[in-house]
DNA sequence: ACCTGTCAAGTCTGG
DNA sequence: CCAGACTTGACAGGT
């Protein structure tokens, strides 16, 4: 099996490269002239946007070639207050110009809206900031000109005391989304409410592809390893609807989420890098199912934790294990 | 240069 | 019904 390691926005080795710089609202609304305030927003997206590139190239650099970008690239895109604004057209060439290096360098981007984006919501008011939000993260996608490959991260959401509802409710509002925003998305099992089994139930009955975060799984299951579900999470990447836009033939890799718990005694918190002993004994598992899979790491050491992790897989080397190249290794089952 | 409170957004818990 | 926790990087204002 072949496995990519990615990391998540931002870079702790390349100075100044945060990709996240913004402006807060109390900020924007005490500037005097609003136009210019809305071009100072659009400057900072276009920083924003230059970075992106920049960190996507010390990616290539180093043979990494999975990137999650920031949600943040442009400022306040949804608020409320600013809906009459378009930045995409003052913007469009630097999000071209990711979305060529992108396809150029074949990497695997992705975005993952925040919690605030919940398709379980009772409230009207909360579905359609969710709406909004996915949708301005799809705008971008499509800026960049990337075909549905690249995808939307999210979670079920709440449960509001009664989970069965909840998962119901996200398969309804999921189906009255519009096709473009459906093809995007991936589903998430989260540290809290919906465990592993019940977001892969979401997943099939929806035709989404599951992400399955694997330290999710370990605070927030029956104790049962994660691979015990591999073979039927894997499979979710084979519908219709995942494989929207992947030529035919071609493989679209499952992903995974990894990390590692803070401490004993906060466990579900990010330590600073990943284990490598876990993770490799859920990989030689998952080799037995999937030729190729990505690995999105969540540490709080974001590149320097990938790099740390490659280090250290160096020692199961001839074990099953075999370096590649920076950010990807092949392993056996 | 460094420190602290705050930030657009949601949900859950406990009072 | 409401305040605070959760969680996170960065701003903004203060020292």
């Amino acid at each position: 099996m072949i496995v990519r390691f990615g990391y998540v926005a931002m870079s702790l080795n390349l100075k100044d490269s945060s990709p996240s710089k913004t402006m807060t609202m109390a900020r924007f609304a005490k500037l005097p002239d609003r136009e210019a305030a809305l071009r100072q927003l659009e400057r900072i997206a276009e920083e924003n946007l230059h970075r992106t590139l920049r960190l996507l190239r010390h990616n290539v650099a180093e043979g990494i070639e999975m990137y999650r970008f920031s949600s943040k690239l442009i400022p306040l895109a949804t608020h409320l207050d600013l809906q009459d604004w378009n930045p995409f057209e003052a913007l469009a060439e630097p999000f071209a110009e990711i979305g060529d290096y992108v396809r150029k360098h074949r990497l695997r981007v992705s975005f993952h809206p925040d919690h605030f984006t919940v398709l379980s919501t009772p409230r009207p008011e909360v579905l359609i900031s969710s709406v909004r939000d996915l949708r301005y993260h799809v705008k971008m996608l499509e800026a960049m000109g990337l075909d549905a490959r690249a995808k939307n991260n999210i979670h079920i959401g709440g449960a509001y005391g009664d989970k069965p509802s909840a998962a119901e409710r996200f398969v309804e509002h999921f189906a009255g989304l519009e096709p473009d925003i459906q093809c995007r998305l991936t589903l998430e099992n989260d540290d809290k409410t919906f465990t592993t089994g019940e977001t892969l139930a979401v997943a099939q009955r929806t035709g989404l592809p599951m992400v399955l975060d694997i330290h999710h799984h370990w605070v927030n299951s029956g104790g049962e390893p994660a691979s015990d579900w591999w073979p039927e999470v894997a499979r979710t990447w084979e519908s219709p609807l995942a494989r929207t836009d992947v030529p035919e033939g071609e493989p679209l890799p499952p992903k995974i989420h990894a990390s590692s718990p803070k401490s004993p005694t906060d466990r579900r918190s990010h330590a600073d890098g990943v284990e490598a002993g876990p993770l490799l004994d859920f990989l030689r598992v998952a080799a037995r199912t999937s030729p190729h899979l990505d690995v999105m790491l969540e540490a709080k050491h974001k590149d320097q934790a990938l790099f740390q992790l490659m280090k250290d897989l160096e020692a199961y080397e001839g074990d099953g294990v075999k370096i590649l190249s920076g950010g990807k290794i092949e392993v056996q089952g």
